[in-house]
DNA sequence: GTCCGAATGACATACGGGAG
DNA sequence: CTCCCGTATGTCATTCGGAC
């Protein structure tokens, strides 16, 4: 016997799966990791959401439609992932944001994550993993906590603690060596030269970050032995902004040699083909050269 | 082999916003 | 107003795979 409508392929379940972890994807995210045209993921989406898989809506100034799993999705990929439900930590509560800062943002974070997993198989790399900035853990007290969430303290003002959440945390491994980097997406709107606010803050976060060492409890996450430093990846808008950014930053004081581990690119660069080329600047203002990660 | 349902690509169509 | 473009859906022919 079989069951009217379409029948849920491996591919389908591979969607949902993504759309769960990548939590929100837009219709050409869903295009570029599985189909060959928006026709036939429009279709497919079309079917998947008939089924009550998933659903889809539409964002003000966001040109694509928005997809997110729906109850039966959430089975599905319980299944998939042999997990409960309950661990899955899927609500029907889940809801469709609206705010256009917010998903582009979220979205842009996407193209990134999509980005390095479409490519990185091509070059010899691998993604062993990525936690974005929402994923969550529950404290000992039952509290939803930010799993990527650090504080340090201000190696210059050890009264100081800085507080931060990356946009996301991932490493890739290449032979045996295992490489760490935190993303930030800026949408360029933040405030570039406050030192407690915007840019400037992360970047302060980052330069200590470097110096306490902290960042090695990402081995038990990423399974490796200790990493040898760390990259944070600045996406943003501009080269103008990328140059006022490292203006800053120079005039900055603090050591040198950690500024050379904050690199900055255009989110133009954000896509399967140039991700891994020359893409990079250091905020070191002296240093013009182009780096790549990987 | 045939039959049937599902998936897909090619093409057509409807709708709406923006430019001219 | 018309025209164009992008989104989204509809129709048709073909292909694929499983049941018989």
């Amino acid at each position: 016997m079989t069951a009217p409508g379409p029948i849920l392929t491996e591919r389908d379940s591979s969607i949902l799966v993504d759309i769960y972890r990548y939590r929100y994807l837009s219709i050409s995210q869903i295009m570029q990791l599985y189909f060959p045209s928006l026709q036939t993921t429009y279709r497919r989406l079309r079917a998947l959401t008939k089924l009550g898989m998933v659903k889809g809506y539409r964002a003000p100034n966001i040109p694509d439609s928005i997809y997110y799993l729906d109850g039966k999705g959430a089975e599905v990929v319980a299944q998939a992932l042999k997990l409960s439900l309950e661990d899955l930590g899927w609500h029907r509560t889940s809801r469709s944001p609206k705010d256009y800062y917010f998903l582009q943002h979220f979205l842009q974070v996407n193209d990134f994550r999509i980005a390095l997993s479409l490519t990185c198989p091509s070059v010899a790399l691998s993604l062993t993993g990525f936690i974005p900035e929402y994923f969550t853990e529950k404290t000992h007290q039952g509290e939803l906590k930010k799993y990527i969430k650090d504080i340090v303290c201000n190696i210059h003002n050890p009264e100081e603690h800085i507080s931060h959440t990356p946009d996301a945390v991932f490493a890739l491994a290449k032979n045996q060596a295992t490489g760490l980097f935190f993303l930030e997406v800026d949408r360029g709107t933040e405030v570039i030269s406050d030192e407690n606010k915007g840019v400037l803050k992360s970047v302060k976060f980052y330069l200590n970050y470097f110096k306490t060492g902290s960042y090695q409890r990402y081995q038990t996450d990423f399974n490796c032995n200790p990493f040898r430093g760390f990259r944070a990846l600045f996406v943003t808008t501009s080269a103008t902004r990328i140059a006022n950014i490292r203006e800053v930053i120079s005039n900055f004081p603090f050591e040198e040699k950690p500024k050379r581990f904050i690199w900055f690119t255009e989110q133009k660069n954000i896509n399967p083909k140039t991700i891994f080329q020359d893409i990079w600047q250091t905020a070191d203002a002296e240093d013009n050269n182009r780096y790549r990660i990987g």
